[in-house]
DNA sequence: ATGGTAGGGGAAGGAT
DNA sequence: ATCCTTCCCCTAC
């Protein structure tokens, strides 16, 4: 305590600040604690927001105390960072005036403090001390606050303060119901719910078809579920939830609107008037069907009176400034949470208000919803819906015009507004540019605008550099892909611009140029390590286990972040046998230990940084998986697709070699030939295999017969004498052309088809941008009365693969290299072939020049590395 | 004991 | 060897 108070007097005098609270300020840290305990337990809320905005903290006392970074960053980084985490846990508790100014200048005073120590040469960061005093101002502007909250709610203070967001929704319809002198149900523990569900399964064991009165319409009791784990109750998904749509996925490059629903649960529970007192529940479980009755619930008016609240305090917002409207917008906020964790609780199921089926019905009418505003949008409108999560749509206008889509997006909400009462869909943003990798992961380049000027920042959600468990180095990477990526730049610079910067890391790797913080991998234990069945398989828990062994008594305990960086032993770099968890080690161990762990370079390539990019650039043409690992001195064959793995090992055991190609050709159309003299047509079989049969004497199953025939004598087979009927090899050549003409039409006509049988949907593919998993295709349009998705009817493989049907049924080359096989029948094949060969040759070298200028681009398609 | 579910991705271990 | 399931963590909504 004596270095806190010496910190706090002597660098930040800012203890000042909640002078009228500081008689707390007498003790160590834990008999703080105690005190605040007596008065009554901080709110869990508040602790675990303390614990965010101290793990903000501890990220920033590396950057903030690097003198490399500039006061300017550190202010920004100081106001998105740890403020938010400030405000947010404070969210439910308006503030006085005092407050705000209290926090504002805690604020100042924290900014001052960091640049101090960013001054003081040699002093360390001193992260507990800081802690200390963060957690205590978080205390001490929360004691007062919850005491606002409780005379303003009117529930009892010790409750507020020591009941979750739960029991907080709890008080608030508790006081609901019991002003409209209803009833409330009784309050179970977890414990005396399980006494209840055994005694009644008792009962019905012993007694038959008896039903406990008591409990025959209790919807609090889960029939099904004992749920009983020794209490350590495996948290499953206990009913479906929110609707996320198949991304259609790729780079996009013009306008697109991001649309959403505002707070869809509770503008959900007052469209449908949802409410314990409306609902009809069934007791076996199903999900019961929305209220009839007319009468408003008191859910709904409930939740229209926050609403309402809400939107009072925002008109003042709008005129308010400074102080007063922080205050108003902290308010606001706190409203909305209010509202929107009512529907959170309905699902929670040890709360006294829990209603699994009222919870049910809430997600499933959202499903709908989205689901309706999808079809309307995409047929009503034809517009194009590229994905959506639960409460929002992105649209692709496919207009370069800012003004013009903004139109767009004004029609579609005066259309979807129409069909409801409460619910409110409205314009959330506008991207430039988007990169939709998967569902709940794309980046994009927002347009936003301040004081009428339009400027750009890009917005990423759930991609690898947004997360804690990855690399500094590998976020890093993947930051400046991404903005190669939606820089605008042409494909060829953005991918040698990422093949560059590859090149670069990975020789500034192996140089030992990177700093050790790069590679530290941080991830948080949630249980204490030693409860963790399978420790041997987790990094971080290896490494939690290890120092609390070697006397670390903070950071390795329940909801600790750990930090580690994975290793191999000095000069033994076949050792990867270990298993990574074995090979982790906390930094701090790293120092110590002098060289025989060495940062292992290979798994931060392999592993780190190869996926990151690799995912990132699934979609950008004139790259792969392997050109990438390519950059990165990785063995590229490895990251070769699967199919062409299967290929190339099929290439030693040959015997089958001819009927495996035959196999794999089987949906492709025959090379078909028409005579010259009568006219008729004849499909061509592949001419190794023709010479083969006809060499071996066999009957020949595999081709048709006479067709094989062609090869032996040039001539139509349907004409019956010898002399007329010639195939010379300019006609062969000529007829060849003009069918593969055919098939590349076919493709470029894009028709799209649905996938699933009985739907059978076919459009003319307007949106046909081959750009990413175009394989994967997209959802149907008829969804959700078709659940197909929409493909290409000739994909890019199916003319690929065609075309190398022909090649192979051209070939008189390659096939040889492949028939291994050690038999006099080689001798006499290949002499059929050279024969053969003249004829042939301007045909197969057509052939294979379409199917090289296909295949230009298309090196990431999976599986169409065939081998000829 | 102290709102929810959906989803991706790593790693390990068992089934085949 | 390769697929599949399981656990774990973190994120989006």
């Amino acid at each position: 305590m004596d270095v806190l108070m010496r910190s706090i007097q002597g660098e930040v005098p800012w203890c000042m600040l909640f002078v009228d609270d500081v008689v707390l300020i007498d003790e160590l840290r834990q008999g703080v604690n105690d005190k605040l305990e007596g008065i009554g337990k901080i709110d869990e809320d508040v602790s675990h927001h303390v614990g965010v905005g101290w793990m903000k903290w501890r990220l920033a006392t590396r950057i903030l105390c690097d003198k490399k970074v500039p006061p300017k960053l550190t202010g920004k980084f100081y106001r998105v960072v740890v403020r938010p985490a400030m405000l947010y846990g404070t969210e439910c508790w308006p503030f006085k005036n005092s407050h705000i100014q209290k926090l504002k200048a805690a604020e100042m005073r924290m900014l001052r403090w960091m640049c101090g120590f960013t001054r003081a040469d040699g002093i360390e960061c001193g992260e507990t001390d800081a802690w200390l005093s963060m957690e205590l101002m978080f205390h001490l502007s929360v004691l007062p606050l919850t005491r606002q909250l409780t005379n303003i709610s009117g529930n009892l203070w010790g409750k507020t303060l020591q009941g979750a967001r739960a029991q907080r929704v709890e008080y608030l319809l508790l006081h609901a119901f019991h002003a409209k002198k209803f009833i409330v149900p009784d309050k179970f523990s977890s414990h005396a719910k399980e006494a209840k569900i055994t005694k009644r399964k008792l009962n019905h064991d012993d007694e038959g078809k008896e039903t406990d009165p008591v409990d025959a319409d209790d919807p609090n009791i889960e029939g099904g579920i004992p749920e009983t784990d020794h209490g350590k109750a495996k948290k499953g998904p206990s009913y479906s939830g929110g609707l996320v749509l198949e991304p259609k996925r790729g780079l996009y490059d013009k306008y697109i609107l991001l649309l959403d629903f505002n707070s869809l649960y509770p503008s959900i529970i007052q469209e449908y008037n949802i409410c314990f007192t409306t609902v009809e529940r069934s007791l076996d479980g199903s999900v019961p069907p929305l209220p009839s009755s007319k009468r408003t619930g008191l859910l709904p008016e409930l939740l229209k009176n926050l609403v309402e609240r809400r939107r009072m305090v925002k008109s003042w917002l709008k005129t308010a400034s400074g102080l007063k409207a922080q205050q108003f917008d902290i308010q606001q906020q706190a409203l909305k949470l209010t509202a929107n964790s009512m529907y959170g609780c309905l699902g929670f199921s040890n709360s006294r208000f829990y209603a699994k089926s009222l919870a049910e019905l809430i997600t499933s009418q959202g499903r709908e919803i989205l689901q309706s505003t999808v079809n309307l949008v995409q047929n009503s409108l034809n517009l194009e819906v590229i994905y959506g999560d639960t409460d929002s749509i992105m649209i692709y206008s496919g207009l370069d015009d800012i003004g013009k889509s903004k139109a767009i997006a004004a029609k579609v909400i005066q259309e979807v507004n129409k069909k409801y009462k409460c619910l409110e869909i409205d314009l959330d943003g506008v991207y430039k540019r988007m990169l939709l990798l998967k569902k709940k992961k794309y980046a994009a380049v927002k347009v936003q605008f301040k004081d009428g000027k339009p400027y750009e920042v890009i917005e990423k959600k759930g991609l690898d550099m947004v997360r804690r468990d990855w690399s500094l180095l590998s976020k890093e990477l993947g930051d400046f892909c991404l903005s190669q990526i939606l820089s605008g730049g042409s494909c060829e610079d953005v991918v040698e611009s990422i093949h560059n910067a590859l090149m670069k890391v990975q020789e500034e790797m192996r140089n030992g140029q990177i700093e050790l913080e790069k590679y530290v991998i941080t991830k948080s234990l949630t249980k204490p390590p030693e409860a963790y069945p399978d420790a041997k398989s987790q990094p971080h828990v290896e490494v939690a286990l290890r120092l609390k062994k070697s006397g670390y008594v903070t950071g390795c305990s329940a909801g600790d972040t750990v930090p580690y960086v994975i290793c191999c032993e000095q000069g033994d770099g076949s050792n990867n046998s270990a298993g990574i968890a074995q090979r982790a080690r906390h930094p701090d161990e790293l120092k110590r230990d002098n060289g025989n762990w060495i940062v292992d370079i290979d798994y931060y390539l392999a592993q780190q940084i190869h996926p990151v990019i690799s995912r990132l650039c699934a979609s950008i043409q004139g790259t792969s998986p392997a050109r990438l690992a390519d950059c990165l001195g990785l063995d590229s064959s490895k990251f070769q697709s699967k199919s062409s793995e299967a290929v190339n090992d099929d290439r030693s055991n040959l015997p089958s070699f001819a009927a495996d190609e035959e196999e794999r050709f089987r949906d492709c159309e025959p090379l078909t030939l028409t005579c010259p003299s009568c006219s008729g047509s004849f499909e061509c079989a592949p001419i190794f295999s023709s010479v083969c049969s006809s060499i071996s004497q066999k009957p020949a199953d595999l081709q048709g017969g006479t067709a094989s025939k062609v090869w032996e004598r040039f001539t139509c087979p349907k004409c019956p004498e010898e002399s007329v009927g010639n195939i010379s090899s300019a006609l062969i050549a000529n007829q060849v052309k003009r069918q593969v003409e055919g098939f590349i039409s076919t493709y470029y006509k894009g028709v799209m088809m649905c996938d699933d049988e009985t739907c059978n949907y076919i459009t003319r593919g307007l949106n046909l941008r081959v750009i990413g998993d175009s394989e994967r295709g997209t959802v149907c349009p008829n969804y959700p009365r078709c659940n197909g998705q929409l493909l290409r009817q000739y994909t890019e493989a199916d003319l690929y693969r065609q075309l190398s049907y022909f090649c192979y049924v051209l070939d008189t080359v390659r096939c040889i290299d492949k028939w291994q096989v050690e038999s006099n029948m080689r001798i006499q094949v290949e002499k059929e072939l050279v024969r053969i060969r003249p004829l042939v040759e301007a045909a197969a070298s057509t052939v294979q020049k379409f199917r090289d200028r296909c295949a230009y681009g298309w090196v990431q398609l999976k599986d169409v590395i065939v081998s000829i």
